[in-house]
DNA sequence: CTGTTACTATACTGATTGGTATGATATGCG
DNA sequence: CGCATATCATACCAATCAGTATAGTAACAG
Protein backbone atom coordinates (compact mmCIF):
# COMPACT_ATOMS: atom_id res chain seq x y z
CA UNK A 1 0.00 0.00 0.00
CA UNK A 2 3.41 2.19 0.25
CA UNK A 3 3.67 5.16 2.75
CA UNK A 4 1.31 7.21 4.74
CA UNK A 5 0.92 11.11 3.72
CA UNK A 6 2.35 12.76 6.37
CA UNK A 7 -0.04 15.77 5.91
CA UNK A 8 -4.13 16.46 6.86
CA UNK A 9 -5.19 17.13 2.82
CA UNK A 10 -8.07 18.50 4.15
CA UNK A 11 -6.26 20.52 6.22
CA UNK A 12 -4.05 21.68 3.82
CA UNK A 13 -6.82 22.87 1.28
CA UNK A 14 -7.75 24.83 4.23
CA UNK A 15 -5.02 27.10 4.25
CA UNK A 16 -4.92 27.39 0.76
CA UNK A 17 -8.11 28.82 0.61
CA UNK A 18 -7.05 31.19 2.98
CA UNK A 19 -4.20 31.78 0.79
CA UNK A 20 -5.75 32.28 -2.21
CA UNK A 21 -8.81 34.09 -0.83
CA UNK A 22 -5.74 36.39 0.61
CA UNK A 23 -3.97 37.01 -2.65
CA UNK A 24 -5.88 35.95 -5.51
CA UNK A 25 -4.90 33.24 -7.98
CA UNK A 26 -2.17 34.83 -9.82
CA UNK A 27 -0.64 36.76 -6.96
CA UNK A 28 -0.47 33.19 -5.02
CA UNK A 29 2.44 31.19 -6.04
CA UNK A 30 3.32 27.45 -5.78
CA UNK A 31 5.88 28.80 -2.75
CA UNK A 32 3.28 30.93 -1.51
CA UNK A 33 0.93 27.66 -0.93
CA UNK A 34 3.94 25.60 0.05
CA UNK A 35 5.21 27.92 2.92
CA UNK A 36 2.05 28.06 4.36
CA UNK A 37 1.02 24.64 4.11
CA UNK A 38 4.31 23.45 5.45
CA UNK A 39 4.45 20.36 3.00
CA UNK A 40 6.95 20.32 -0.30
CA UNK A 41 6.46 20.95 -3.78
CA UNK A 42 6.32 17.42 -5.21
CA UNK A 43 4.12 16.56 -1.81
CA UNK A 44 1.58 19.35 -3.02
CA UNK A 45 1.22 18.35 -6.70
CA UNK A 46 0.56 14.52 -6.29
CA UNK A 47 -2.00 15.49 -3.78
CA UNK A 48 -3.77 17.89 -5.65
CA UNK A 49 -2.90 18.43 -9.19
CA UNK A 50 -1.36 21.68 -10.67
CA UNK A 51 -2.07 25.23 -9.38
CA UNK A 52 -5.43 25.67 -11.54
CA UNK A 53 -6.84 21.93 -9.97
CA UNK A 54 -5.77 23.32 -6.62
CA UNK A 55 -7.66 26.72 -7.14
CA UNK A 56 -10.96 24.82 -8.30
CA UNK A 57 -10.71 22.79 -5.10
CA UNK A 58 -10.06 25.44 -3.08
CA UNK A 59 -13.40 26.77 -5.30
CA UNK A 60 -15.29 23.87 -4.07
CA UNK A 61 -14.72 24.18 -0.40
CA UNK A 62 -15.31 27.76 -0.54
CA UNK A 63 -18.79 26.82 -1.94
CA UNK A 64 -19.20 23.69 0.27
CA UNK A 65 -17.80 25.66 4.00
CA UNK A 66 -18.67 29.63 3.39
CA UNK A 67 -21.56 30.48 1.02
CA UNK A 68 -23.63 27.32 1.84
CA UNK A 69 -25.61 29.31 4.02
CA UNK A 70 -27.51 30.80 0.26
CA UNK A 71 -28.84 27.47 -0.14
CA UNK A 72 -31.21 27.95 3.06
CA UNK A 73 -31.31 31.57 2.50
CA UNK A 74 -33.07 30.91 -0.36
CA UNK A 75 -35.60 28.66 1.29
CA UNK A 76 -37.08 31.83 3.06
CA UNK A 77 -41.05 31.88 3.17
CA UNK A 78 -40.75 35.16 1.10
CA UNK A 79 -38.45 36.14 -1.66
CA UNK A 80 -37.47 39.44 0.30
CA UNK A 81 -36.71 37.59 3.30
CA UNK A 82 -34.23 34.92 1.11
CA UNK A 83 -33.12 38.38 -0.63
CA UNK A 84 -31.92 40.02 2.43
CA UNK A 85 -30.38 36.70 4.04
CA UNK A 86 -28.39 36.42 1.26
CA UNK A 87 -26.89 39.78 1.55
CA UNK A 88 -26.81 39.72 5.32
CA UNK A 89 -25.59 36.51 5.03
CA UNK A 90 -22.45 36.96 1.93
CA UNK A 91 -21.89 40.64 4.60
CA UNK A 92 -21.13 37.95 7.26
CA UNK A 93 -18.75 35.82 5.04
CA UNK A 94 -17.13 38.90 3.27
CA UNK A 95 -15.79 40.09 6.92
CA UNK A 96 -15.14 36.89 8.36
CA UNK A 97 -13.10 38.09 11.31
CA UNK A 98 -11.25 34.33 10.68
CA UNK A 99 -10.28 34.62 6.82
CA UNK A 100 -9.29 37.54 4.50
CA UNK A 101 -11.09 39.86 4.13
CA UNK A 102 -13.33 39.95 0.22
CA UNK A 103 -14.63 36.68 -1.42
CA UNK A 104 -12.78 34.06 -2.68
CA UNK A 105 -15.05 33.86 -6.58
CA UNK A 106 -13.87 38.28 -6.61
CA UNK A 107 -10.69 37.96 -5.27
CA UNK A 108 -9.74 35.09 -7.08
CA UNK A 109 -9.50 36.85 -10.46
CA UNK A 110 -11.34 39.76 -11.94
CA UNK A 111 -8.98 40.75 -14.79
CA UNK A 112 -5.94 38.47 -15.03
CA UNK A 113 -3.07 37.64 -17.75
CA UNK A 114 -3.97 34.98 -20.67
CA UNK A 115 -2.53 31.98 -18.70
CA UNK A 116 -5.22 32.60 -16.03
CA UNK A 117 -8.42 33.26 -18.34
CA UNK A 118 -10.01 29.73 -17.64
CA UNK A 119 -9.67 30.39 -14.06
CA UNK A 120 -11.45 34.21 -14.61
CA UNK A 121 -13.80 32.30 -16.78
CA UNK A 122 -14.98 29.44 -14.11
CA UNK A 123 -15.40 31.95 -11.51
CA UNK A 124 -17.73 33.72 -14.14
CA UNK A 125 -19.82 30.98 -15.06
CA UNK A 126 -19.87 30.09 -11.22
CA UNK A 127 -21.44 33.21 -10.26
CA UNK A 128 -23.94 33.22 -13.20
CA UNK A 129 -25.05 29.62 -11.48
CA UNK A 130 -25.53 32.07 -8.40
CA UNK A 131 -27.49 34.60 -10.21
CA UNK A 132 -29.72 32.37 -11.88
CA UNK A 133 -30.61 30.06 -8.85
CA UNK A 134 -31.99 33.44 -7.19
CA UNK A 135 -33.72 34.66 -10.17
CA UNK A 136 -35.29 30.90 -10.39
CA UNK A 137 -36.35 31.77 -6.33
CA UNK A 138 -37.47 35.16 -7.45
CA UNK A 139 -39.33 33.69 -10.79
CA UNK A 140 -41.19 31.43 -8.43
CA UNK A 141 -42.03 34.18 -5.92
CA UNK A 142 -44.11 36.23 -8.76
CA UNK A 143 -45.89 33.22 -9.46
CA UNK A 144 -46.74 32.88 -5.97
CA UNK A 145 -48.39 36.46 -5.96
CA UNK A 146 -44.81 37.10 -3.28
CA UNK A 147 -43.39 39.13 -5.84
CA UNK A 148 -45.52 41.96 -8.25
CA UNK A 149 -45.99 41.24 -11.52
CA UNK A 150 -44.04 44.05 -12.87
CA UNK A 151 -40.86 43.08 -10.90
CA UNK A 152 -38.29 41.33 -13.17
CA UNK A 153 -36.84 38.44 -11.75
CA UNK A 154 -33.96 38.56 -13.76
CA UNK A 155 -33.20 42.78 -13.24
CA UNK A 156 -33.65 41.61 -9.28
CA UNK A 157 -31.37 38.93 -9.49
CA UNK A 158 -28.63 40.97 -11.00
CA UNK A 159 -29.33 43.73 -9.32
CA UNK A 160 -28.45 41.23 -6.16
CA UNK A 161 -25.89 40.30 -7.09
CA UNK A 162 -23.98 43.67 -8.17
CA UNK A 163 -24.37 44.40 -4.29
CA UNK A 164 -23.03 41.28 -3.65
CA UNK A 165 -20.25 41.89 -5.58
CA UNK A 166 -19.65 45.60 -4.95
CA UNK A 167 -19.50 44.86 -1.32
CA UNK A 168 -17.12 42.11 -1.88
CA UNK A 169 -14.23 44.51 -3.30
CA UNK A 170 -15.55 46.73 -0.54
CA UNK A 171 -14.63 44.46 1.72
CA UNK A 172 -11.42 43.34 -0.10
CA UNK A 173 -10.63 47.29 0.53
CA UNK A 174 -11.11 47.38 4.32
CA UNK A 175 -14.75 47.86 4.98
CA UNK A 176 -16.22 46.97 8.12
CA UNK A 177 -18.96 44.60 8.61
CA UNK A 178 -21.75 47.51 10.49
CA UNK A 179 -20.58 48.98 7.14
CA UNK A 180 -21.78 46.33 4.39
CA UNK A 181 -24.62 46.06 6.59
CA UNK A 182 -25.40 49.86 5.78
CA UNK A 183 -25.07 49.16 2.23
CA UNK A 184 -27.34 45.89 2.66
CA UNK A 185 -29.56 48.01 4.47
CA UNK A 186 -30.31 50.93 1.55
CA UNK A 187 -29.70 47.73 -1.54
CA UNK A 188 -33.60 46.47 0.36
CA UNK A 189 -34.81 50.21 0.00
CA UNK A 190 -35.08 49.20 -3.73
CA UNK A 191 -37.82 46.24 -2.72
CA UNK A 192 -41.59 46.81 -3.55
CA UNK A 193 -43.91 48.59 -0.93
CA UNK A 194 -46.93 46.32 -0.75
CA UNK B 1 20.21 68.02 -27.21
CA UNK B 2 20.28 64.30 -28.77
CA UNK B 3 18.43 62.18 -30.63
CA UNK B 4 14.64 62.28 -30.30
CA UNK B 5 12.24 59.62 -29.33
CA UNK B 6 10.88 58.05 -32.01
CA UNK B 7 7.29 56.86 -30.58
CA UNK B 8 4.42 59.23 -28.94
CA UNK B 9 4.34 58.77 -25.36
CA UNK B 10 1.05 59.97 -24.95
CA UNK B 11 -0.15 57.18 -27.44
CA UNK B 12 1.89 54.85 -25.96
CA UNK B 13 0.43 55.63 -22.58
CA UNK B 14 -3.37 55.00 -23.57
CA UNK B 15 -2.06 51.65 -25.28
CA UNK B 16 -0.68 51.10 -21.74
CA UNK B 17 -3.85 51.76 -20.14
CA UNK B 18 -5.71 49.65 -22.28
CA UNK B 19 -3.55 46.66 -21.30
CA UNK B 20 -3.44 47.39 -17.93
CA UNK B 21 -7.43 47.86 -17.71
CA UNK B 22 -7.63 44.40 -19.87
CA UNK B 23 -4.97 42.57 -17.59
CA UNK B 24 -5.08 43.81 -14.63
CA UNK B 25 -1.58 45.26 -12.89
CA UNK B 26 -0.02 42.03 -12.38
CA UNK B 27 -1.62 40.20 -15.22
CA UNK B 28 0.22 42.78 -17.56
CA UNK B 29 3.86 42.15 -17.94
CA UNK B 30 6.19 44.83 -19.41
CA UNK B 31 6.72 42.42 -22.36
CA UNK B 32 2.79 42.69 -22.88
CA UNK B 33 3.20 46.62 -22.81
CA UNK B 34 6.56 46.71 -24.98
CA UNK B 35 4.67 44.40 -27.92
CA UNK B 36 1.42 46.50 -27.83
CA UNK B 37 3.21 50.00 -27.41
CA UNK B 38 5.23 48.77 -30.08
CA UNK B 39 8.67 49.91 -28.41
CA UNK B 40 11.50 48.15 -26.61
CA UNK B 41 12.10 47.33 -22.99
CA UNK B 42 14.65 50.29 -22.47
CA UNK B 43 12.61 52.84 -24.61
CA UNK B 44 9.69 52.29 -22.24
CA UNK B 45 11.58 52.38 -18.97
CA UNK B 46 13.11 55.79 -20.31
CA UNK B 47 9.88 57.27 -20.94
CA UNK B 48 8.03 56.61 -18.12
CA UNK B 49 10.43 55.06 -15.04
CA UNK B 50 9.10 51.15 -13.73
CA UNK B 51 6.43 49.24 -13.92
CA UNK B 52 4.51 51.22 -11.06
CA UNK B 53 5.31 54.64 -12.47
CA UNK B 54 3.49 53.68 -15.76
CA UNK B 55 0.99 51.87 -13.88
CA UNK B 56 0.01 55.51 -11.66
CA UNK B 57 0.65 57.45 -15.23
CA UNK B 58 -2.26 55.61 -16.60
CA UNK B 59 -4.13 56.05 -13.61
CA UNK B 60 -4.00 59.63 -14.26
CA UNK B 61 -4.81 59.47 -17.88
CA UNK B 62 -7.81 56.89 -16.82
CA UNK B 63 -8.73 59.55 -14.32
CA UNK B 64 -8.63 62.33 -16.54
CA UNK B 65 -9.91 60.97 -19.94
CA UNK B 66 -12.31 58.57 -18.72
CA UNK B 67 -13.44 59.43 -15.34
CA UNK B 68 -13.92 63.00 -15.85
CA UNK B 69 -17.86 62.83 -16.08
CA UNK B 70 -17.66 62.27 -12.44
CA UNK B 71 -16.98 66.11 -11.94
CA UNK B 72 -19.44 67.41 -13.95
CA UNK B 73 -21.80 65.46 -12.38
CA UNK B 74 -21.67 66.46 -9.14
CA UNK B 75 -22.46 69.60 -10.07
CA UNK B 76 -26.22 68.52 -11.03
CA UNK B 77 -28.42 70.89 -9.80
CA UNK B 78 -30.29 68.24 -7.23
CA UNK B 79 -28.34 65.31 -5.23
CA UNK B 80 -30.55 62.87 -7.04
CA UNK B 81 -29.71 64.04 -10.32
CA UNK B 82 -25.72 63.76 -9.28
CA UNK B 83 -26.03 60.46 -8.42
CA UNK B 84 -28.19 58.93 -11.21
CA UNK B 85 -25.53 60.74 -13.40
CA UNK B 86 -22.58 59.01 -11.62
CA UNK B 87 -24.35 55.90 -12.26
CA UNK B 88 -25.44 55.86 -16.06
CA UNK B 89 -21.44 58.07 -16.23
CA UNK B 90 -19.82 54.78 -15.06
CA UNK B 91 -22.25 52.77 -16.60
CA UNK B 92 -20.97 53.66 -20.14
CA UNK B 93 -17.51 53.82 -18.86
CA UNK B 94 -17.65 50.40 -18.30
CA UNK B 95 -19.07 49.24 -21.49
CA UNK B 96 -17.01 52.05 -23.82
CA UNK B 97 -16.99 49.91 -26.82
CA UNK B 98 -13.49 51.10 -27.60
CA UNK B 99 -11.81 49.80 -24.49
CA UNK B 100 -11.40 46.22 -22.36
CA UNK B 101 -14.80 46.32 -20.27
CA UNK B 102 -14.72 47.07 -16.56
CA UNK B 103 -12.99 49.74 -14.57
CA UNK B 104 -8.71 50.24 -14.57
CA UNK B 105 -9.35 51.02 -11.29
CA UNK B 106 -11.17 47.87 -10.47
CA UNK B 107 -9.38 45.42 -12.64
CA UNK B 108 -6.17 46.92 -11.94
CA UNK B 109 -6.00 45.19 -8.81
CA UNK B 110 -8.67 43.43 -5.96
CA UNK B 111 -6.46 40.92 -4.33
CA UNK B 112 -2.65 40.52 -5.12
CA UNK B 113 0.32 39.14 -4.43
CA UNK B 114 2.98 41.30 -1.63
CA UNK B 115 5.05 42.68 -4.43
CA UNK B 116 2.11 44.51 -6.16
CA UNK B 117 0.32 45.76 -2.52
CA UNK B 118 1.23 49.27 -3.25
CA UNK B 119 -0.86 49.51 -6.19
CA UNK B 120 -3.42 47.77 -4.61
CA UNK B 121 -3.40 50.20 -1.72
CA UNK B 122 -3.25 53.11 -4.31
CA UNK B 123 -6.39 51.96 -6.26
CA UNK B 124 -8.14 51.98 -2.51
CA UNK B 125 -6.85 55.58 -1.65
CA UNK B 126 -8.38 57.07 -4.86
CA UNK B 127 -11.76 55.39 -4.31
CA UNK B 128 -11.78 56.72 -0.74
CA UNK B 129 -11.29 60.26 -3.20
CA UNK B 130 -13.99 59.35 -4.95
CA UNK B 131 -16.62 58.29 -2.29
CA UNK B 132 -15.69 61.25 -0.12
CA UNK B 133 -16.42 63.67 -2.80
CA UNK B 134 -19.94 61.90 -3.34
CA UNK B 135 -20.49 62.45 0.38
CA UNK B 136 -19.36 66.38 0.53
CA UNK B 137 -21.97 66.76 -1.78
CA UNK B 138 -24.69 64.59 -0.57
CA UNK B 139 -23.83 66.63 2.75
CA UNK B 140 -24.17 69.74 0.68
CA UNK B 141 -27.60 68.72 -0.43
CA UNK B 142 -28.47 67.95 2.66
CA UNK B 143 -27.90 71.40 4.38
CA UNK B 144 -29.60 72.86 1.33
CA UNK B 145 -32.69 70.46 2.14
CA UNK B 146 -31.92 68.88 -0.88
CA UNK B 147 -31.40 65.76 0.84
CA UNK B 148 -33.95 64.56 3.87
CA UNK B 149 -31.97 65.28 7.29
CA UNK B 150 -32.55 62.15 8.19
CA UNK B 151 -30.62 60.77 5.07
CA UNK B 152 -26.84 59.84 5.77
CA UNK B 153 -24.65 61.12 3.15
CA UNK B 154 -21.86 58.64 4.04
CA UNK B 155 -23.44 55.76 3.91
CA UNK B 156 -25.53 57.01 0.72
CA UNK B 157 -21.76 57.69 -0.83
CA UNK B 158 -21.06 53.88 0.39
CA UNK B 159 -23.50 52.87 -1.54
CA UNK B 160 -23.26 54.59 -4.38
CA UNK B 161 -19.79 53.70 -4.81
CA UNK B 162 -20.53 49.65 -4.28
CA UNK B 163 -22.82 49.76 -6.62
CA UNK B 164 -20.62 51.02 -8.79
CA UNK B 165 -18.00 48.57 -7.63
CA UNK B 166 -20.27 45.68 -7.97
CA UNK B 167 -21.24 47.01 -11.90
CA UNK B 168 -17.61 47.23 -12.87
CA UNK B 169 -16.62 43.74 -12.15
CA UNK B 170 -20.25 42.64 -13.47
CA UNK B 171 -18.94 44.60 -16.45
CA UNK B 172 -15.77 42.80 -16.65
CA UNK B 173 -17.31 39.90 -16.72
CA UNK B 174 -19.71 40.37 -19.66
CA UNK B 175 -22.55 42.23 -19.19
CA UNK B 176 -23.77 44.47 -21.20
CA UNK B 177 -24.42 48.06 -21.40
CA UNK B 178 -28.33 47.83 -20.97
CA UNK B 179 -27.74 45.07 -18.13
CA UNK B 180 -25.51 47.64 -16.29
CA UNK B 181 -28.11 50.75 -16.42
CA UNK B 182 -30.98 48.34 -15.09
CA UNK B 183 -29.06 47.69 -12.10
CA UNK B 184 -28.76 51.42 -11.89
CA UNK B 185 -32.48 51.91 -12.75
CA UNK B 186 -32.30 49.87 -9.29
CA UNK B 187 -29.65 51.08 -6.89
CA UNK B 188 -32.54 54.34 -7.78
CA UNK B 189 -35.16 52.95 -6.23
CA UNK B 190 -33.44 53.42 -2.76
CA UNK B 191 -33.51 57.54 -3.31
CA UNK B 192 -35.98 58.98 -0.68
CA UNK B 193 -39.15 60.17 -2.06
CA UNK B 194 -40.35 63.48 -1.67
C1' DC C 1 12.41 -10.92 6.10
C1' DT C 2 11.69 -9.12 0.91
C1' DG C 3 9.18 -6.65 -2.59
C1' DT C 4 6.16 -3.26 -3.91
C1' DT C 5 4.14 0.94 -3.44
C1' DA C 6 3.42 5.67 -2.25
C1' DC C 7 5.13 9.21 -0.01
C1' DT C 8 9.02 12.99 1.15
C1' DA C 9 13.21 15.83 0.24
C1' DT C 10 16.50 17.88 -2.65
C1' DA C 11 17.64 19.66 -6.56
C1' DC C 12 16.67 20.82 -10.86
C1' DT C 13 14.26 22.17 -15.45
C1' DG C 14 13.13 25.76 -19.12
C1' DA C 15 10.47 29.79 -19.36
C1' DT C 16 9.33 34.24 -17.79
C1' DT C 17 9.56 38.01 -14.44
C1' DG C 18 11.06 43.16 -13.84
C1' DG C 19 14.94 45.74 -14.85
C1' DT C 20 19.72 47.18 -17.15
C1' DA C 21 24.48 47.42 -19.23
C1' DT C 22 26.35 48.25 -23.59
C1' DG C 23 27.18 49.92 -27.92
C1' DA C 24 25.27 51.84 -32.13
C1' DT C 25 22.61 55.74 -34.07
C1' DA C 26 20.64 60.05 -34.62
C1' DT C 27 20.05 64.84 -33.37
C1' DG C 28 21.20 69.81 -32.02
C1' DC C 29 24.78 73.19 -30.61
C1' DG C 30 28.97 75.54 -31.28
C1' DC D 1 32.55 69.67 -39.23
C1' DG D 2 32.90 67.64 -34.22
C1' DC D 3 31.31 67.31 -29.68
C1' DA D 4 27.68 66.40 -26.42
C1' DT D 5 23.55 64.16 -25.54
C1' DA D 6 19.65 61.36 -25.70
C1' DT D 7 17.37 57.57 -27.87
C1' DC D 8 17.58 53.02 -29.96
C1' DA D 9 18.51 47.84 -30.35
C1' DT D 10 20.60 43.79 -28.61
C1' DA D 11 21.75 41.18 -25.28
C1' DC D 12 21.97 40.38 -20.81
C1' DC D 13 21.03 40.09 -15.43
C1' DA D 14 19.43 37.72 -11.03
C1' DA D 15 15.14 36.22 -9.27
C1' DT D 16 11.05 33.84 -9.64
C1' DC D 17 7.52 31.25 -12.09
C1' DA D 18 5.04 26.47 -12.55
C1' DG D 19 6.25 21.97 -12.72
C1' DT D 20 9.34 17.57 -12.34
C1' DA D 21 13.26 13.97 -12.16
C1' DT D 22 15.64 11.45 -8.90
C1' DA D 23 16.75 9.37 -4.90
C1' DG D 24 15.71 8.25 -0.18
C1' DT D 25 12.14 6.67 3.21
C1' DA D 26 8.24 4.60 5.36
C1' DA D 27 4.46 1.48 5.31
C1' DC D 28 1.85 -2.61 4.02
C1' DA D 29 1.48 -7.51 1.68
C1' DG D 30 3.34 -11.74 1.44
Amino acid sequence: MGRHREFDADEALHIALQVFRRRGYEGTSISDLTDAMGITRPSLYAAFGNKEDLFRRTLDLYERRHLCFAHEALQAPTAREAVERLLRGYVDVLTDPLSPPGCLGVNGAVACSEASEPIREELIARRIVNENNLRNRLEKARADGDLPANEDPADWARYVVSIGLGMAVKAASGASRQELHRVADFAMRSWPTA
